[in-house]
DNA sequence: GCCACGTACGACAACGTTGTCGCAGGGGCG
DNA sequence: CGCCCCTGCGACAACGTTGTCGTACGTGGC
């Protein structure tokens, strides 16, 4: 039976200086190894704190300490259930934990007002930066919050203001990749499915997409551009929608993994998924299962990841330097969706 | 260009209290909306909070506190990236923000000595309450955190000791539901493939595989169970060993989403996937988008989440009533693989 | 006119910790 | 033997906030 006490009282310096029959603060001095300490009183205050089980709060210290540190990181991004929300995450708890750094985590669904409430949140804990996913529309609140000094990297989309970091990756360069690629396969009739446009990424996807066509001589076709897309409903429709065209492409490139899932849906149940060529940006699990397995731009969400952290991180150390605006490469990893043919006309 | 001051400098009620010509207290008071300040006072502070851009200091708060709530809850799952996990936290964060309740996140990777050190810093930093996924072994440090009265909840796999809720799924009830289906199908020789045995889900499900065996009156073959699978490789070794046998199973029960994927993968290689009856055990991404989908048995985690962070935070307020072990009711989500009829013989 | 009472505020201490300073004692050096 | 410095420790204040209590003042009843 486990013996739970009513209320949770916690043992404090006071409390382990009066077991140990020395002052507060040289309690204070052996729990943060600060020397100047005599061995026998350390032996003394380490006893009698395990004894206690002293714990120190770190929010007094962080309160009195000169550099206020609270050891303490905020991560703001669209949902934490979302893949690449959750590996980013992991990634910046792993390198924070190196430096004893706790990570606060939270969502703000891509709705600015709720990531000003939670933004003011992390503030009031006095977290020493954040990293955070913007949310489209006006970054007025994350400008005032850099405004102020609290250190700050955004990842995924850029800052649309100066003096701040940022991660992102290859968006612009990997979309033309995919498509050159499918171009050098003979496809001359290749499709873009996009994401909202509000979103930054979407947009630069879709610029590299038109930048690809350009570079390989395609034309551009106005019905088979379709951006703005909401959600796997909206992507299979307008998949199904391209795919009745009386020329329907015999290529498609998907911007986001949710629509490349609701492309592949559509091209399963229609049993095209071995004539129509499919590229997806995004990674997602077992894209290498489907059959056939579909090609995809990768992002390096770990390498994303640790990036911002050790920015973030650095950057709380004193790094005064310019802001970084660092890009980590997306890889085309082939499956054999995009390594399909025309078919021979 | 954005300013960035050199020094992150919060302003404190002090200087507000200055601005406003009044004392500290009453901008407490104004700030917590205690009442008891005329109403051109509280305008006076107001104003001048808004003008300094004044955010209180949670900490300083929370130490002053009669309460010492930090508003804060520790969330220590096994790994943040793991898609379970990370709709956990999600769960958990959206019940959280109700309260104006922020969440600390952390992963223990299973690892008992990491899961000791993440606790000791979420209990650093004074959270209210734990959510946590016991690492497997010994909870002598859950217990012992638990024992100081810190308000903990238990997700995923059930405590070894008393007076601590927790909050888990029909393991055992769904496993078993899913042989029944299996053999009503007509299947005799159904195969079980479990990950690590000192997971209690993995035993769990294990025990459920036996109890519908028996229930269906079917019985149990040495070779057909491979317990303590570590990861997708050994599964797909064991897969593939259970498919040469002489008698080979006719359907397969794989306790877990990576085993699953795992035995999935194997059939596709030989062309069986339309031959063996597959049932899994927690849902994945797509698993409806292979062919055959796969049917599973699908833990409702959202649900898990918003219980176990009911728990802790009605814990919180103070509720002292008997420990709570909520179970949350799988569902078997029917999509074609775990519908096949053995081959007629 | 007196007292009782309620309201609006401020002074002060305290939460648990750390920075500053000061003091006692010992040892080295001239 | 006197001086200084170094080491080991403690007293005290302060971080930003809130709980307690006191005080001034206005209001109402007799």
């Amino acid at each position: 039976m486990t013996q739970v006490p009513a209320r949770r009282i916690e043992p404090t310096m006071r409390d382990v200086a009066a077991l140990a029959g020395v002052s507060i603060k040289t309690v204070s001095r052996v729990i943060n190894d600060q020397g100047g300490a005599g061995a026998d009183v350390v032996e003394r205050v380490r006893a009698a704190a395990q004894s206690l089980g002293y714990r120190p709060n770190l929010s007094a210290s962080s309160l009195r300490r000169s550099d206020r540190r609270s050891a303490t990181l905020g991560v703001l991004v669209e949902d934490l259930s979302n893949p690449f929300d959750a590996a980013l995450l992991r990634a910046v708890e792993e390198r924070a934990r190196r430096d004893r750094v706790l990570v606060l985590a939270s969502s703000a669904e891509d709705d600015i007002d709720l990531q000003r409430e939670q933004l003011e949140s992390l503030a009031g804990r006095r977290v020493d930066g954040v990293v955070v996913m913007a949310a489209s529309g006006q970054q007025d609140d994350l400008q005032h919050e850099r405004s102020r000094g609290t250190p700050m990297v955004l990842v995924d989309r850029p800052p649309t203001f100066s003096d701040t970091d940022s991660v992102t990756t290859t968006n612009r360069e990997s979309s033309r990749q995919a498509v050159l690629q499918l171009a050098a396969y003979g496809h001359r009739h290749i499709a873009f499915l996009g994401g909202r446009e509000t979103v930054w990424t979407s947009q630069e996807r879709r610029i590299g997409y038109l930048e690809g066509l350009a570079q390989a001589g395609l034309r551009w076709r106005d019905e088979s551009v379709c951006t703005d897309l909401k959600g796997v409903d909206a992507a299979e429709r307008a998949v199904a929608g391209l795919l009745d065209l009386t020329s329907a492409p015999t290529a498609i490139f998907t911007a986001q993994n949710l629509i490349t899932v609701g492309a592949m849906r559509v091209l399963l149940a229609r049993g095209w998924q071995h004539r129509v060529a499919l590229i997806g940006f995004d990674d997602f699990p077992l894209a290498d299962m489907l059959d056939p397995a579909i090609t995809v731009v990768r992002q390096d969400v770990p390498l994303i990841g640790r990036t911002a952290a050790d920015l973030v991180l650095s950057r709380i150390e004193g790094d005064r330097s310019p802001a970084v605006h660092a890009v980590v490469p997306a890889e085309l990893v082939r499956r054999g969706s995009g390594e399909l043919w025309p078919p021979s006309s």
